[in-house]
DNA sequence: TTCAGTCTGTCCACTTGTGCACACAAGGTT
DNA sequence: AACCTTGTGTGCACAAGTGGACAGACTGAA
């Protein structure tokens, strides 16, 4: 083993995935010569239901991917954001089965890709690998879970507030969210007019500001204040269910969304 | 190996839940020495959250357990139903994280449990039996996303049609669901009054009948007609994913409830 | 048999959210 | 500069759902 290969294993240099570095040197050592980065844009399904699902998608960096349940009548519900606090397909299911949701890149960037039988190989030489993703498929239900708590009872305005919050803290941006209205509506599931008039009522308030395409948020804390508290149950899960696990671990989990 | 223990790896001797039926006579007998089989009263809490899950539960005959989400003003939310096509606690996480819903049993009745510790090493010798596990947590998983998609999208009516299906489907049960109209309208996380309003409008139509407690279904198609197709929709999945992974296989799957 | 506690049906005022319509604004292209 | 497409702000009529209130009905226990 060489210099170079060596450092590739160290978590610095491994991709900005908080999965994958949080994996010990030797762990990722199994994983580091399957996996490749690519950068994917906006809008790119992963998957579609009935798809097999073959490679996991870990994103990396501003990268967010979200599951889109399709409908009836067309249109797709979006359910939950993943970004670098975690990765889509085959996480659960371990692979080989027809995807059930649609998973789409959000906002494009880097992702890792690893495949399952790959994944599941090292998984079984591994058992501190196989318990990594054990505890981060227990987040990713947490999440859901708490998403369908969130679609029952809360409303629009504290969805928004939460999705926008949820956004920024995994793209790292500061203040801009890449979106429109009906862009916005159509993921919350909700009428166009109605997303409109609650981001009115935001910038009324100097929370944000809206531009055409892109909404800029001024004052977090106010949207904090206006948004349910979904995000920070299911990121206290995260800290406690993958703190520790390995004591290499960066700083900030950077969870959440419900 | 006397023929007495033989026989209890039969698949008719096994406890009523599709789950541990499916499984082949060499995976089973990995698991029948630690199956335990009792009976538990409806509302008993199996988990709170933060509990250490230590016990996978399955479902046998009409018994039906519930995930939970607590809520910031103590009004818990119900998520998911699953009876004797699934089982709870450790599915997905493999055990020894804290719990991040509560799970409850809604309709008492048989449950079959297994330490997950045991479960676990039995995973470890046979593959197999893993491929099952795993394929049932992804179809939850499916479950729940259909659901966080259904409470974003419809409407009460449909909800709550949906609701009275699923729990009949799983208990068996032709034509009585016990539930006051303040436990379904909290389980739906809607207001009572409107619950009570809903199924009044389903009784003036003739699809059930009202008693004090429990609700009697007339005409399971018009109540059909009136659900969303979560159900079906989820259905569908259970079946792709796990049918034929043994052919030794019983009928009707069982599953659903989005 | 009576009583207390719970469940049910319904009323009402009110909030939230829908769906459509339409005028206007912002940009990108030619 | 003129044009076209897409996005935005807002008005309106209406549907869906809330939350409180209250009378009456059922049921179990004393």
């Amino acid at each position: 083993m060489d210099a170079r290969i060596s450092k590739a294993n160290e978590v610095d240099s491994r991709p900005a995935n908080n999965l994958l570095r949080r994996l010990s040197q030797a762990d990722y050592a199994l994983l580091a010569p399957h996996v490749i980065v690519e950068n994917t844009a906006a809008n790119h399904l992963l998957y579609n239901p009935g798809d097999d699902v073959q490679i996991v998608h870990f994103p990396c960096g501003p990268s967010l991917a979200t599951f889109l349940v399709p409908n009836e009548d067309g249109r797709d519900v979006e359910t939950i954001l993943v970004g670098r606090e975690g990765a889509v397909g085959g996480i659960v299911s371990e692979g080989f089965l027809p995807a059930y949701t649609r998973i789409c890149v959000k906002f494009g960037g880097p992702f890792a890709r690893i495949n399952v039988a790959k994944l599941e190989a090292a998984k079984q030489r591994s058992l501190s690998l196989r318990n990594v993703f054990a505890r981060y498929a227990d987040c990713m239900l947490a999440q859901i879970f708490q998403s369908t708590a969130c679609n029952a009872i809360h409303s629009i305005e504290q969805r928004t507030a939460k999705w926008i919050l949820a956004a920024m803290e995994r793209t790292g941006d500061e203040s801009s969210v890449p979106l429109t209205h009906e862009q916005l509506a159509t993921l919350l599931g909700v009428g166009r007019s109605y997303a409109s008039r609650v981001l009115q009522s935001f910038r009324a308030e100097g929370v944000l500001d809206t531009r055409r395409g892109s909404i800029l948020v001024r004052n977090r804390d106010g949207l904090r204040l206006r948004a349910c508290l979904c995000n920070d149950a299911v990121k206290l899960h995260f800290e406690e269910v993958l703190r520790g696990v390995y004591p290499t671990e960066e700083a900030s989990p950077n969870a959440a969304q419900g």
